[in-house]
RNA sequence: GCCCACGUAGCUCAAUUGGAUAGAGCAGAUGACUUCUAAUCAUCAGGUUGCAGGUUCGAGUCCUGCCGUGGGCGCCA
């Protein structure tokens, strides 16, 4: 429907001598009912270009469209300074719950655009060093997401976890578990943690502070993984920035650089020369150290390099913390000199996380210990609470989460005002059967029936379903579903209450009636468990 | 000091990427179960979108300057 309105207006604007852009001209869903359920600004955006005033262009729009013969199409108005508002029958709303149902709970609302682009997509990427915190689960909800977002919209994704399992941190974890086990002093920079406390008792191995760490952080990574598995986050890849230094990629990306003169060394220190020579970066940067360890921007650009030039993947994406957006300039100039169309990698940014506890909020740290670990709120809320908690709003908000409120209000979360939703769906279901209703094949049935006004308000959410799949790939934001699903479960809830479904009556109107609703029903269900699944919740059949 | 974000109802967040009268949930007040699940529904109340300018038919959204908050400015990661 969108699409043919679209075409129409294109072509009388394209009649009357305008460029249309080739991704179509502007049609919005009205906020407000009485401005119709479609409304076009085109008379608004190319009345200077015609040297006519909008509203004439408008009208004249309005007319042109008025004398097409549209399916549904009532009637087209002009309204306020030049919009067009084209008012349908209801009868649009019913061709797409069929298409819904008909599509299915695998084809609705799945796009091809992505065109099995290859997209690396990392996220999380944790030190090992430490459970994950709060901010990590949330970032990697998103991630994730994201990931299964994209999927649906026809890209080929690749999820990866970038694992620092060398390095200086590493030697600081083993001489805090070395630490530990022989009862001396935690080092200043090291990692104070009660699982140090454990990891030390468990510990067997050499007191060489560098085989310890390893071991250490093997350990907590398998914890890691437990818990990021436990809200049904998953990875294609865990990759070892070990792998990457002694691979011998980090000298083939210096090489590269060098070629081009964006190398020196200085201080027996190798530079990357990423300011000096006009990259854009506010300073240049150590690659290598003078003690020959390589710097972690040094292991990220090969780790980057690996990722485009190595695997060859048409897309980046990757989700950092706040804490890191340090690492962004740096890293878009190293793969600007080696050649690489910065368009093609994308860096979220996710603002951090600040917890409240006890009515106060203080600062988190993983060296010090006092942080609240993603396993105690998993504890506390539960899997699904969680992960909708973490795609409720956009990445690029800074979040706080109290949690004494998050608590008190585990009865009363949204994720259960939503899975309700789900759950009464399958009770009617079950009710059905005990019944023994029948359920008629969607063609026999006249969906033409639903005309309540919770049935359309709920035929109406539906009908932006699709849409907004899509515009949360566009724009790389998941939590576009939540707020979607939120409407459709309100719009639901509103429905069930004041429509009965499973009518007894044998009167063979509210028989027709009944089936029709039945299939509204299904829609919703189809409907919403695509949203879960985009969202990784779980949608469950009782509650 | 410089760089990057963010600032929307008492609280937590949305807002069709520039659209028409800024919306939800929680918290507050009041009502609705003898029926398919009340973990629900309905009504009320709550706002100068941090402040001041600018751009245009039109700004929470874009530009400039302040103010506030967070993050970054290592041969840490």
């Amino acid at each position: 429907m969108r699409e043919d309105l679209q075409r129409s207006i294109a072509t009388i604007l394209s009649e009357l001598g305008v460029d249309v852009p080739p991704d179509g001209v502007s049609l919005e869903r009205p906020l407000r009912a009485e401005h119709g359920d479609w409304s076009a600004n085109a008379a608004l955006m190319y009345a200077k270009l015609l040297g006519k005033s909008p509203r004439d262009l408008a009208g004249e729009i309005c007319e042109r469209v008025s004398g097409s013969d549209l399916r549904h199409l009532e009637r087209v108005e002009v309204a306020g300074p030049g919009f067009v508002n084209f008012y349908l029958s209801i009868g649009w709303l019913h061709d797409v719950l069929r298409d819904v149902i008909n599509a299915g709970e695998d084809g609705y609302a799945r796009f091809d655009f992505g065109a099995s682009e290859r997209v690396n997509l990392e996220f999380v990427s944790a030190n090992p060093t430490g459970p994950i915190h709060v901010g990590n689960g949330w970032w990697g909800a998103y991630g994730d997401s994201l990931g299964r977002v994209m999927a649906r919209c026809g890209y080929a994704v690749h999820r990866e976890y970038y694992v620092n399992d060398t390095g200086r941190q590493v030697r600081m974890l083993g001489e805090s578990v070395l630490a530990r086990k022989s009862g001396d002093e935690i080092p200043d920079d090291g990692y104070q943690g009660e699982y140090v406390t454990q990891l030390a008792k468990s510990y067997s191995g050499p007191a060489d502070a560098m085989v310890a760490g390893k071991w250490a952080s093997e350990m907590i990574l398998k914890e890691i993984k437990n818990t990021l598995t436990s809200i049904g986050i998953e990875y294609d890849a865990w990759f070892s920035q070990a792998s990457i230094e002694e691979s011998g990629a980090l000298n083939e990306t210096i090489d590269q650089l060098r070629a081009q003169g964006l190398i020196e060394e200085k201080d027996g220190a190798i530079w990357f020369l990423s300011n000096t020579a006009g990259l854009g970066d506010s300073r240049d940067r150590v690659l290598i150290r003078s003690d020959g360890t390589p710097t972690y921007l040094g292991g990220d650009l090969a780790y980057h390099r690996n990722k485009f030039l190595v695997r060859g993947f048409d897309r980046v994406i990757d989700i950092f913390g706040a804490d890191h957006q340090g690492q962004v300039a740096s890293l878009k100039c190293g793969m600007k000199a080696l050649g690489v169309d910065t368009n093609r990698l994308e860096i979220l940014i996710g603002q951090m996380i600040s917890l409240m506890d006890g009515g106060k909020s203080g600062k988190m740290s993983k060296r010090l210990g006092n942080f609240v670990s993603l396993d105690e709120l998993i504890d506390d809320l539960g899997p699904d609470a969680v992960r909708l908690l973490a795609l409720m709003g956009s990445l690029d908000q800074a979040n706080t989460l109290d949690l004494d409120v998050v608590r008190s209000q585990s009865m009363d979360n949204p994720v259960y005002y939503i899975q309700y939703a789900y759950a009464r769906i399958c009770s009617l279901g079950r009710v059905r059967e005990e019944r023994s209703i029948k359920r008629m094949p969607v063609k026999d049935v006249d969906l033409g029936v639903l005309s309540h006004p919770r049935e359309l308000e709920l035929l109406r959410v539906l009908e932006t379903m699709a849409d907004t799949v899509r515009d949360a790939c566009e724009e790389r934001a998941p939590h576009k579903i939540t707020v979607w699903v939120r409407k459709l479960a309100a719009a639901f809830h509103g429905f069930y209450h004041d429509c009965p479904i499973l009518s007894q009556n044998e009167d063979p109107g509210d028989f027709a009636l009944m089936q029709a609703r039945l299939w509204l029903v299904e829609g919703c269900r189809i409907a919403a468990a695509i949203a879960f699944s985009l969202l990784g919740v779980s949608a469950p059949e009782r509650m």
